[in-house]
DNA sequence: ACCTGAACACCGTTCAAGT
DNA sequence: ACCTGAACACCGTTCAAGT
């Protein structure tokens, strides 16, 4: 139960420092973070933790840091190039939903294209099996990573702000014929069906 | 060239404060945006913000709110609904990247789905005249604005992060077979061509 | 090598007081 | 109705000083 202290008198390690930091903006979110609440959650004085890990900006950039390595590690299965692209695709969003506050730290930092970077590698791989290379492979990877990346990023700041989403009514006249419409836009996005439409659309020519 | 101050004696109104604030978020961007910055520029104590148009929230609330008259007055044109739809799409789009400062704003303040709303409507008659109705109509309308808002977040973010953009080569092994790919990885991402690719692949079963 | 407190230059916001 | 200064409770960061 008890979290690790200095106050027992071991200095603290770089590691321990990122680690409560993690924890604490899973937790609580961004927002709710400061260096001040950091050091207090150690038991430790807030210049310790700049000694450590240095500043906010170096702390933020070692736990995306930490998010691209777990990317690296992404499984993927399926019996075809295009299944097993979707799967890479899959797997890639559904840590980055699970991980959404250290997605929102990235890209708050403008640091969203380096999400890219650990997974290019074997989408390049799967398309090359198709016999897809140069210029129009680069634009193919591009438009997967996006379009994974860009669906977390929107996720994310749908369901947060889920309180505001309510569909002004006044909007629609009374009289739009189409009711079943209006009542399908009042329930909230489905992003996992906009996200799966998506990703067959974009990978739809592939398979022709 | 100068600007309105109360300085000279005459109140500062709500919309000039909020003028005020939009240029200076649109000139140096959100992080150096401050209540008391603004105060200063204005010519005016910080409190008396407080007084015309409430504090920071409040004010962020405005300005996103100025956004969404705005997408309400988009063109679109085109001969088919298909061709008015990818119309839409693009100028929302445009005016998204043109005012990228607001569009980070109401995404940190998780207002993004609001920014579907004022397009909903016209969406949804285009694809009614292709005969599309009911909850399969809703989840087209929502796959086009979050492709269209999505892709102007990632971009913004992509932008201004550049610097850090560079391709690290050891990633690559010098020997992986198809330079042209590993070239064209290596230079900046085209996301209007992503953009397009991502639109066309969306629309294409409407057009069966 | 590691930790500390004091200090600096910033924030957003509230409130009582002015005219 | 409009504006003000003082004050509060926060920030991130630097630095000299301790052990």
């Amino acid at each position: 139960m008890s979290q690790p202290r200095s106050k027992s008198g071991e200095p603290v390690t770089a590691d321990q420092i990122l680690e409560t930091a993690a924890r604490l903006i899973d937790v609580d979110g961004v927002e709710a973070f400061s260096m001040r609440r950091l050091a207090e959650q150690l038991g430790v004085a807030v210049t310790s933790i700049y000694w450590h890990v240095g500043g906010r900006d170096k702390l933020f950039d070692s736990l995306v840091e930490g998010l691209l390595e777990q990317m690296a590690d992404l499984r993927s299965d399926g019996e075809t190039p295009v299944d097993r692209i979707a799967s890479i695709a899959r797997s890639q969003r559904r840590l980055l939903i699970q991980k959404q506050n250290l997605l929102a730290i990235a890209h708050e930092r403008d640091r969203t294209p380096q999400l890219f970077l650990p997974i290019q590698q074997r989408l390049a791989a799967e398309l090359s099996e198709l016999g897809i290379t140069g210029s129009e492979a680069a634009l193919l990877v591009r438009v997967v990573e996006v379009h994974v990346i860009s669906s977390a990023v929107m996720q994310f700041s749908a369901v947060r702000g889920a309180k505001h989403d309510e569909e002004d009514p006044s909007l629609w006249a009374d009289a739009w014929p189409d009711q079943a419409l209006v009542e399908a836009l009042q329930s909230p996005t489905d992003y996992d069906a906009v996200f799966e439409y998506g990703l067959s659309a974009l990978l739809a020519p592939l398979n022709g």
